[in-house]
DNA sequence: GATGAATGAGATTTCATTCAT
DNA sequence: AATGAATGAAATCTCATTCAT
């Protein structure tokens, strides 16, 4: 589909895209002008629809790369030897922030991405979140040993309250850190702050 | 401030509001045209900037607009007098549904409102939800009993750990409802749910 | 449906109009630039489509136009009372031959559309174009006398086989004198043609 | 001129040949893409424009190439001892249909050539045709026995009243297949009218 | 107060043609 | 001979905002 481009010299491909998820990241889809992605990037008009066909095809196909990105390096950090549920999810949440420094405007991208409602790429991005979502489910919970749980709770949605509580937590951080003038991320106190709730966790769910 | 155009007859403010809200709930600020509203609401391109000076000024009006109406209605149903946490919680869902069923525009709205990263308004309206986030926080929790809850745990973190659950669960349902063909919420299911998540908290949290 | 446009001052409506048809007229539906139009009507971009949506609209408001001031000519001009066939189309003829002296631009321009074969317009110009012919056979054969014809021959496959001939001689002529030099059509040899077919069709076809 | 195209295999000519000939007959010269040419001929932009040059030039050389085939076929099909002037056309007419069904690509493209008003080609087009009408109208008469005629109308009006009129029957025909949702021809049907405009011809023009 | 004509920058996309490899 | 990446002008259309009436 997009040999085309893949054929092309790594630098250049480079150059588009960093330009493309800058320029997606910072205004969202509709605002996100391809004539700033050329110059940004030094092409010419024509090249980018010339690999890409238009607009939405670009940035499906910058979902999916940054995606792959992530998802590959996520998996490959993170050790499924680890049977603790909460060792793991701690685990999990620190190559997250270390993958978030590593690639802010991969993050940022995906980030606008699942919140985007052009219509002209809703549908398709909330069918390939689900799809990863319902993927990635099975994998992060892969060989966790669940019998410390207690057993006078349903499990699913001790979990999801769990789950819940750390993506809030990472929202309303990271919000708070758009509103701040350095934009930045004090990832010290963040993980203290979750060791807090894990202690809370582990006296209210294990047995 | 927008003096001139409260002094307008009742109908016709109310056929511009609704104009605009409909507009923007639908197609979010940026998309949101201008022209639309004005021929819905059976008006002049040019009175619309007469009141509202510009596009940004109409929609920070309508934020506080629903906002207030919203809020009013909230505090007038709501019994302060009940103490126990739980129950004054699922008070507050049961209010809000049925705000939501009363004035369906007015929450799409405030919800887009919340969402919108278009830098013309963002700013203005994360200022204006955090302000309001911290006051209505003092009042939702005004009176509650909080002896109830244990007392080896940081009382803040829980509140937070509860917040967050049913926020999300209501996040939840609502993407769930935007992706089914009907767009309905099954309000049974979610009321049922809901208790058994109050079922775990009460468990985990109160003495 | 165009009352926008038809509320301006009659002078910009004509340089509007004037310089659209000019423009179709030349390079035919596909390749006439709206850009071009605008330039030449002296206005802004956003005029032209505040009047008329798109080029496809304006492109078939022309035609309407172009048709209906050479229609109501036309009926205006021609004599009903003239019985005799061959005097009736011998006017006819000079009345259109008058017409596109006066009117050049509209004739070329409908010239144009009828042969026009983009597909954004193809199919409504077709549409109107059997439409007005059914109307105008009609119209144009009103009251003659038919009496005079030959009774053993279908009356019908005579007439056509007269205006056929007479339609490829102007389409000749016409193409004659585009490829000339000067474009210019001799009118004086082109009646005193016509009338030699005249004279060959009165001995065949009448008693 | 086109040397090194001719001096191809016949079968990469020929596909060649019949993905322009397809994309121009369908389009028309503005509308058609040298892009979608050589997508369907499965060779590269660079080769094309290697063979032809340009688009005009390709074009011009198609319509002759086209214009070969047909009347290579034509006149070793036609039978010139024939004398009689209305066996011979019916003949002709036959032939043409026949060479219809069985090009039926080359034919359109043909026909699209002669209606093309793009400045590109029009010009050079109208020439090539004017030049062939001339030769044609030579070769089509050849050996007729026009002693058969009537001595009192100038023979060259007559044969010009025959051929536009069957020329604008077959244009009708052809347009109202066009609009016809099943674009078909009923040829029978076609076949039986034009020997009732013969019967009227003979009666009127014969001796 | 009320109108709506007018603006013009900027958006995405297409396309014949070139040229280094 | 053959490739296909690269160009960039030009196309249509949108839209918040202004201002004379």
């Amino acid at each position: 589909m997009y040999s085309k481009f893949l054929n092309l010299d790594q630098e250049k491909q480079d150059r588009i895209i960093n330009a493309a998820i800058k320029e997606f990241a910072l205004k969202g889809y509709d605002r996100a002008s391809t004539n700033e992605i050329v110059k940004e990037a030094g092409i010419s008009k024509g090249l980018l629809f010339h690999y890409f066909g238009n607009k939405r095809q670009l940035f499906l196909f910058l979902f999916d790369y940054c995606y792959e990105i992530i998802a590959e390096q996520f998996y490959q950090k993170i050790n499924l030897a680890e049977k603790d549920f909460f060792t793991r999810i701690r685990q999990a949440v620190m190559i997250k922030m270390e993958l978030l420094t590593t690639y802010p405007e991969l993050f940022k991208f995906i980030e606008e991405a699942y919140l985007e409602d052009s219509p002209e790429v809703k549908v398709e991005v909330d069918k390939k979140v689900k799809g990863l979502n319902d993927a990635n489910f099975g994998k992060a919970y892969e060989g966790i040993d669940f019998s410390k749980f207690r057993d006078d709770m349903d499990i699913k949605k001790v979990l999801k309250i769990i789950t819940y509580t750390f993506e809030k937590l990472s929202e309303e951080e990271f919000s708070k850190a758009k509103l701040s003038p350095t934009h930045h991320i004090d990832y010290e106190k963040v993980f203290q702050e979750a060791e807090d709730y894990f202690e809370i966790f582990t006296k209210c769910f294990y047995k």
